[in-house]
DNA sequence: ACGGTTATTGCAAAAAGTCGCAATAAAGGT
DNA sequence: ACCTTTATTGCGACTTTTTGCAATAACCGT
């Protein structure tokens, strides 16, 4: 449960929403999914926990979530979206179209781009999760 | 219907797919959406020129269309997906967290930072269509 | 600790999206 | 033009996601 550092409580209160046992078993669902989970698998988790939850609420508990930035998603384009305990710092995915292998990137490499935004567009980007299509090291190589 | 131009009918036979009025009815759909649409308003639009298509039907087109190239979609993280017909060049766009406007910026930004990833991860990034949220100038000026 | 306020929940129903299949109609050969 | 082949369509059944609403239970002040 290491989404328990990051104080979540507080930033839901700070938020005007309330702290209920459901959404902190959807939390900790979303964490022991180790990297991404999907919202199918964080469902079964989370029902093992306290079988009355129902589905509605987890859609729009995870929802919540990713709003204020406790969970990111992502959709790597198979049409599956996938949810993840956001990190202190940072991150973006590079998806392989090939093999499907995610691998994660820090936001270093995006800080040119991100000034290149503000400088010639005026435009402040916020995207903390990015996902990256293409080919990896990998699958190039053969 | 820009998208004469682009000869998508031969697209489709090139790759062993037959032109049908239900395609040709859901590709100006598209189109008529100048910048994006969502799958709703495609929907509202196509229904317009003929009440008989269906839903599933519109699914699978917009699928194929997205697989072949024709048209372009986009999550800009609000859950729900836009589509767009294909232009010639690849762009990316800019989305506003405070107005929702809409601004097309071409790749050439893009490419230090795929020529980043496939240098530092030998990844080679296919993204022709990405989405950056943040905050605009006009917004960022008040 | 208790009680009032009101965000949140579970339920039920609707809406959105997917899938298998028989009927239809493009495309190509004659 | 017609016939044959087979991709495509619309339909129906199904799964997934969303939404309205009354009951519940967090949170705050006392």
């Amino acid at each position: 449960m290491s989404h328990h550092t990051l104080s979540y409580e507080d930033t839901l209160r700070a938020n005007g929403h309330r702290v209920t046992p459901q959404r902190i078993h959807i939390l900790d669902a979303v964490c022991d999914g180790n990297g991404h989970t999907t919202l199918g698998e964080v469902y079964a988790r989370v029902r093992q926990v306290d079988v009355s939850v129902d589905r509605s609420t987890l859609y729009r508990t995870l929802k919540l979530f990713v709003e204020l930035g406790l969970v990111v998603s992502a959709e790597p384009g198979d049409g599956e979206i996938y949810y993840e305990i956001a990190k202190s710092h940072h991150h973006h995915h590079l998806v392989c179209r090939v093999c499907g292998k995610q691998q994660e990137i820090d936001d270093t490499l995006l800080e040119p781009l991100f000034a290149g935004l503000l400088s010639q567009y005026g435009f402040a980007a916020q995207n903390d999760h990015l996902v990256f299509t293409g080919v990896c090291a990998a699958c190039r190589g053969e």
